[in-house]
DNA sequence: TGATGTTTGAAACATCTGTTTGAAACGATT
DNA sequence: AATCGTTTCAAACAGATGTTTCAAACATCA
């Protein structure tokens, strides 16, 4: 068993149900499953995978050590059932996102770079279980603990493409073939904060959260603009 | 025990010597230490601590299991051992090397973003032992294992100030209230290819190495110009 | 050579890990 | 009430972990 998420990648039923009736239902947490996806969502989030023992998880979930095993099979069942809602939300907000900004008229580069900086940044910045999930993610790949393939298709082929076509489209002069860099470059600028939020509250002195969106924005469009002058001589 | 890295940060001795005599001598390679501390640098860089048993530290260095507890008194002090000489190797690279351009007459902003960001990205793009010890700087920051005030001080303190004022000496028309900001995005520019080598290659067709740092600089110095005249105005 | 301090080595230790077991409790249907 | 499948629970399992032990080997100096 190389890649623990190639189980992810496949989408496969993670749920020991014989019939395809039961689904995973998250608002009813009076049940363990929900109690323990609760707590996976919070222990793996701040702690990864390895570091969050199956009894710190039951414990969490107040039920017993055997309950992950009875309902999900493995912890890296349960680990997979809970890391992939969080990623299918999180890709599917910026999306919407990404969409909504692009259909109103007049639209301009600032627009959607602040539609796309802003909500994961304010996310962040309160502590949303949600956004800790990106860091897992890095986390994880820097463990080289999931397989690639599963970022390239997800997060290269539904949102880098869709934020590069976006940029083309607002400055005209950018270069296709230097889109998904550009992509690729502004969301180093957007996961910088992201993932050191906490060190940048130590080492920008009065920072604000809008100072720092103002900031990233400006930052990224005066890098896009600059850039497309710059391919034209 | 909370952070790992006070050790590192207080710079204590991690050898167990009576006396002060006997130093760490990487060239030396015959001893059980040097070879524990090659195996540290190969493993713990590759896998992270707690992947990392001693019994695989050991067996890499030819060594028996009690070899590490012997000569180092545990796992945590070969680790902590092995990272600050890393640390502070790579630290001292990047001083050298903006030091080393700035003394240039005539030197541009394109000059500086390229001798900070050219050598890093050409270490991991050739998969330098030395260039996966930042991979493992960010892991351990995002474990919450590692003590902030280690990265601040030595990274922000040291290396974050000093580009900074090299920024707005070459670009005059930069607020200084902002540089901070502005070296953290530059970093984000910098820090993603770095971590994300293997996708970038997956991920962006016909990439090379010198169209990536080209793509690097041109990016970040659009970035540092376009955001300077923004704030004249 | 003999004594001394240092280094190595195989084995054991204590603890933690994910998982399995089998009996008990529960809830619904007959 | 009796039977059924499902869920819970304490206990045990098998394996891996970092560390310790103590005797053997080694080097150094008298």
């Amino acid at each position: 068993m190389k890649h623990l998420f190639e189980t992810i990648v496949r989408n496969e039923a993670v749920y020991m149900t014989k019939d395809d009736v039961k689904m995973p239902v998250y608002s009813d947490r009076d049940d363990v499953q929900g109690r323990l996806l609760d707590a996976a969502e919070k222990l793996f989030c701040e702690k990864g995978f390895e570091q969050t023992s199956v009894r710190e998880l039951t414990t969490e979930a107040r039920c017993n050590l055997a309950a992950v095993n009875y309902h999900f099979g493995s912890k890296e069942n349960l680990y997979a059932a809970m890391f992939r809602r969080q990623f299918e939300t999180m890709i599917q907000i910026n999306m919407d996102a990404i969409e909504e900004v692009m259909s109103r008229p007049g639209v301009t580069l600032e627009n959607l770079l602040r539609a796309v900086i802003e909500p994961p940044i304010r996310r962040v910045y309160e502590g949303e279980t949600n956004s800790r999930v990106m860091r897992l993610l890095v986390r994880e790949v820097l463990n080289k603990r999931m397989d690639p393939e599963f970022i390239v298709r997800d997060i290269k082929d539904r949102m880098f493409d869709r934020l590069g076509r976006a940029f083309k489209q607002l400055v005209p002069g950018l270069l296709s073939d230097k889109l998904t860099l550009m992509v690729c470059s502004v969301d180093g600028v957007l996961l910088h904060p992201y993932l050191f939020m906490d060190l940048y509250e130590k080492v920008v002195p009065g920072l604000t959260i809008d100072g720092l969106i103002n900031h990233m924005v400006c930052f990224a469009a005066a890098a896009i603009r600059g850039y497309a002058e710059g391919s034209h001589g």
